[in-house]
DNA sequence: GAAATAAGTCAAATCAATTGACTTAATGAA
DNA sequence: TTCATTAAGTCAATTGATTTGACTTATTTC
């Protein structure tokens, strides 16, 4: 008889495991918190946080403040996360490029390196990254004490969507490295805990850390780059699917419409790919990114014209995400010129009406998030952070059930 | 200082309160089994294993049966649950009826009634709610030992969605209802705690306990009644996003398309309110669904034409979901008759290519779920043991933030 | 009949959180 | 100045669920 699995139990070791990141979680909310206010953040008593602080604070991870006076009573004593307690590595592979680059605990950016992709496929492009992370892990190595011990894992950000038949291949997907054993190489070069999303998923995982999704449970990042996905943070957890390929919001096909006879993927109407041949540019062009910042501060007429068509296929984006999704706040994200990505989420409003469209709203329902063309490898780096320190349920359990997405351990 | 509070902590009885719902979880999922089987399905030792169920055999949840020997060593004593070890109410309110339902820890429906709704709105309408829930309570109690104990709560299914501005009205909502303290008043009415999901939610709530999605941890419940929503089960739960109302793709706006100049709500197109419009049906008629089940019988063809137009939607809303969510598999569900639902189900095959188009799927992307027009009543009674007895984050947690939704304690 | 295998129990140990009393350090009112 | 009040934080003992390791029981296999 086979025994069908479900959830595993927790014991005191969980117990404790959730408690620490509770308390680096209400840290990382607010910054700096006394004893007696992670008792009440958490609704843990002041004897267990004071136990807890004392053991975060021997691991290096949180460190006290001068005391302040704030009234009645003896005078607190802040803590506050240590930016060097922890440090991760992100990873992007895009097309023709790839970006490493090394964050702490606080998601701050260390280093950063980037290099052109050689040609022959994964099987050439695997060694060049190795060799720039090996170059990012040495750079960080001389700012970084106790590198070893405090570096949690290694995430690779890449397109999706993974694990498809690959013959489903076309110019929009990256397949040679769909069948590549990308992650258990990086984890046998590397000898780190290797984890994989999406470009959408990296840059929620940044949004959540750093950027406009910090502190928010639901929010989802509509993430413009040389495709369209959106990356979903629900329950303030990144959600991954049943096979990871959740948010792939630019493989769904719109009706066809005037213009076009026949249904087509949502991403070959309003995606960097789709400007590119709407302008006749070459994606491979490394000088691009500063090309299309001039064209658009030329105002550039084709540029515009794109823009206007892709803003209403995102308008209608946005409204299904609200709809579908009902989170917080919807967040554009591009890898766009930062002054394109701003005409971009302009040209979007007015938002089409949708449930959220509510009063006594906390949040704007669009937000515009990082344009930074690193956030995605931010994101990434992100992760082993979020995945070593989050509160999260897969945590508490005992047989460590991945949560969705994959990572591999060396 | 305002404190942000993040998530909370946890202790040993937290630890206990998510052992014990994992036991019980294994045991719904696998019938029976034994101590030794339930320790390697949790990651328990034997010994905790021992005590819990000790503990939920007095608690009157467990029982053991008949000693099995299947070859060497000991016998193993294999434990199920006692259907009779909780009960739940649920209430449907739908816009011109009402009904009530109780079931036991199975999820076995042991009382159903139904009535009309009277004109006046819910201030009438909720007194004769009020009474159904008393009788059926009543009835209940006849059948049921240690009711009081043992009745876990009531949830309400309606329509949603929620807590908009009520002068987002229109025919398709239940505006008066949604300005009514409804949980409140059935709360206080009844004693219980009260909870609230819209028809979809409870639709895969019904799906998760006892239907196509049980024991599946990402599965979407699209579900077609007089509106059109989607249940979402992710990680294992239900998700309501950040105002309870995630899943409402009903009001998702599609483009014009040659037949339709203006952008419409997918749930104009392809819902029974479109059907009923369709054949210039009174949705109020309660002989409708025997009218509809004969109008199928007979091939009725304006019947077949709304079949066919709103099976290209649903289509198309199939292949959204997949790429969007990335389910293990889309559960179709309906309050139509079940031939109706069989004739949508068959018509919207052959699915449209998707990123849930794989090799080596374990669920087919497409099952026929419930069609039991008492099948969101059952969802919403199922709720209120899911939330008592599913493993779940927010059960370890120390100050029980609500999980997504509503509820209400009288 | 003995060895092997597996289920399940017993009793002690472990360990993180809780409890309740206590100490320390500030403010504010008499 | 004095003393009550308030709040932060510690101390020491208690609690309680899981773990540990040895043990018992029951069955099959050789």
């Amino acid at each position: 008889m086979r025994v069908i699995r479900g959830k595993s139990g927790t014991n005191q070791e969980g117990t404790s495991a959730h408690n620490r990141r509770v308390m680096i979680d209400a840290l990382r909310l607010n910054g700096k918190l006394s004893r007696a206010d992670l008792a009440r953040a958490s609704g843990l008593t002041k004897q267990a946080v004071s136990n807890i602080i004392d053991d975060l604070e021997q691991d290096g991870l949180v460190v006290s403040l001068a005391a302040v006076r704030k009234g009645r009573g003896q005078p607190s004593t802040p803590y506050r996360l240590v930016p060097e307690g922890a440090f991760a590595i992100g990873l992007q592979i895009d097309r023709y490029m790839t970006r490493v680059i090394a964050v702490n605990l606080l998601g701050t950016v260390l280093v950063r390196a980037e290099t052109n992709l050689p040609p022959g496929g994964p099987a050439n492009g695997v060694r060049v990254i190795l060799d720039l992370v090996q170059q990012v892990r040495k750079e960080l190595a001389g700012i970084a004490e106790h590198l070893e011990e405090r570096l949690v894992g290694l995430c690779v950000a890449m397109p999706g969507p993974f694990g498809l038949a690959s013959d489903n291949d076309d110019q929009w997907m990256m397949a040679a490295w769909q069948s590549f054993p990308l992650l258990e190489t990086l984890a046998a070069g590397t000898g780190l805990e290797v984890a994989l999303q999406n470009d959408a998923a990296a840059c929620a995982t940044a949004e959540r850390m750093v950027g406009a999704a910090h502190g928010v449970d639901h929010a989802v990042c509509l993430y413009v780059g040389y495709g369209i996905g959106a990356g979903l943070i629900l329950n303030g957890e990144l959600y991954a699917g049943g096979n990871g390929n959740a948010g792939e919001i630019g493989m769904a096909l719109l009706p066809p419409t005037a213009g076009r006879p026949e249904r087509s993927p949502l991403e070959h109407r309003a995606s960097l790919a789709s400007l590119y041949q709407h302008l006749n540019a070459d994606p491979a062009d490394p000088k691009l990114h500063d090309r299309l910042n001039t064209l658009v501060s030329k105002d550039d007429p084709a540029v515009a014209s794109w823009v206007d068509a892709a803003a209403e296929e995102l308008r209608w984006g946005v409204q299904l995400i609200e709809t579908i999704f009902d989170p917080q706040t919807v967040i554009l994200c591009s890898s766009a010129p930062e002054a394109l990505t701003r005409r971009i989420f302009d040209a979007i409003h007015p938002l089409l009406p949708s449930i959220a469209n509510r009063r006594g709203r906390a949040l704007p329902r669009l937000q515009l998030g990082m344009t930074d063309p690193w956030s995605v490898a931010l994101g990434a780096a992100a992760e082993p952070i979020s995945r070593a320190f989050d509160p999260r349920f897969s945590a508490i359990l005992k047989t460590r059930a991945s949560a969705g997405g994959w990572n591999v351990q060396p």
